[in-house]
DNA sequence: TTGATTAGTGTCAAAAAAACACTTATTAAA
DNA sequence: TTTAATAAGTGTTTTTTTGACACTAATCAA
């Protein structure tokens, strides 16, 4: 009651944005090259995407901002999944001093709204940022030490992706419009961390009703063309899913 | 970059506290009542029960803090599951009316971390409010209109129970120590708004090694008396599955 | 023409889910 | 003390879903 017991924290959006190419799920990571007083060589230092959110914006379009700022991108798949703030975040060197390069209140609290987002690696036109700030994408399994609790952030923002993949066809939002059935499997098979098989792989996907068959194939491959597919977006925009092997609330079922 | 483009928001936790009696699935709120200066008659105002988060707390922490303030308990199921932050949060005369008498900064903007907690709705003692602020327990379905985005939260909170529950066990959380199957299946039923057939829904839950059969049964019904069961809570304390039903992630399944 | 490579296809067995109806134990009322 | 009412408890069969498994087809390069 009364007085307002807490100093206000400052509130930010942290965007973990998956990408997928050369058979590998990737993280857009942050690069910042910081001039270090002590070495006279810069600290290489990588953080999640993200910002504070604005007055006007609401949280989604302060994650929404950061991903297009970046990507060039709109209309991404993006969705919360967590929010995180512990009160000791900022304990790392290297993280404060770039805070007081960058906010009048370097130790204020930051409390952080973080964002799942899903995009074609291969869309993505990088914005060319400052030479000692650019964008990179690396491979999860080369995921280095981050900023603050960003490394905790990226871990469950991974176990939610293996979650939600099963539970939900999500896996489009990583692939290019047309996609074969091959390179389908061979994203859940990375994100799922196991092998799938071939056969039962394709028959769920074709039944499960998401998939759109175009007539158009692979070319110039030395080896059996593929057939592409396309995801079919209708179905969860007006879902009437009511012919489909569906569930009625948008969800799917994968290898339980 | 530069400078701080934003004035900080304020951070609070708001729980949907949800509890089941008489065969009833329950949110517990908050009754204000509020003297009108116009009516002189006094307005009743209906909210989520939350707080603002402290300078030593984490989001957890604080949600907590709640909880056990209002209900006496603590060791409570407590789950994070959105952050909400319309800027246009404060709309309704009323909830203007009751931030000018609690905060120094009526117009400032408020983020919500939103918790749901699962408790045993006649194990939570209610704290005494004052006379103009108590706690009550409402069916979900007479929910009326509630402070800020409330409802929002609250409709939120239910999406995610309805989803949560079929995957993990967590409806135990919701009873009393010791509860008979057919309670069990009446709570899912409730949840899930679907009636299941009750040799199915036995089977699957023995299979799923999360109950213990207890020897006590029910005494003074008159019909026959039900056989009590308890919620193994080993099994996800000393996460050893292998011999279960469960799947290695602490998931189970229950009716696709 | 041959070899290398990846695409594409069907069946059977096992497991899981869904559908379904009667008997039993208890108390209250007749 | 018998009867009626009530909710508990119990198995089997069918259908659906899953998982395992191996060969043929189309293309390019050598």
């Amino acid at each position: 009651m009364s007085l307002n017991p807490s100093i206000n924290p400052h509130v930010s959006t942290d965007c973990v944005i998956f990408g997928f190419s050369q058979e590998t799920l990737r993280l857009l990571l942050i690069r910042r090259s910081i001039p270090n007083r002590l070495t006279d060589v810069n600290d290489i230092h990588y953080a999640l995407p993200g910002d504070l959110v604005r007055d006007d914006e609401d949280l989604d379009k302060a994650a929404n901002r950061v991903l297009s700022e970046l990507t060039g991108l709109k209309g991404i798949y993006l969705e919360q999944f967590h929010s995180f703030g512990d009160p000791l975040r900022v304990t790392k060197p290297k993280d404060r001093a770039w805070l007081e390069s960058v906010r009048q209140d370097p130790d204020a609290r930051v409390i952080t709204v973080a964002y799942m987002a899903l995009i074609d690696a291969n869309k993505a036109v990088l914005q060319p940022g400052s030479f000692s700030k650019e964008a990179v994408w690396l491979p999860i399994s080369e995921v280095p030490e981050l900023a603050f609790d960003h490394n905790e952030i990226f871990e469950n923002a991974l176990k939610a992706l293996k979650e939600k993949v099963q539970i939900q066809p999500i896996g489009f939002e990583l692939l290019p419009e047309k996609f074969t059935m091959s390179q389908l499997q061979s994203l859940y098979e990375t994100i799922l961390e196991r092998d799938l098989d071939k056969r039962n792989f394709r028959r769920k996907m074709l039944n499960s009703g998401v998939l759109i068959p175009l007539s158009e194939k692979q070319l110039g491959v030395s080896n059996k063309p593929a057939r592409f597919y396309s995801f079919n977006r209708d179905l969860f925009e007006n879902s009437d899913s009511r012919y489909l092997n569906l569930r009625m609330d948008g969800s799917f079922s994968l290898f339980g």
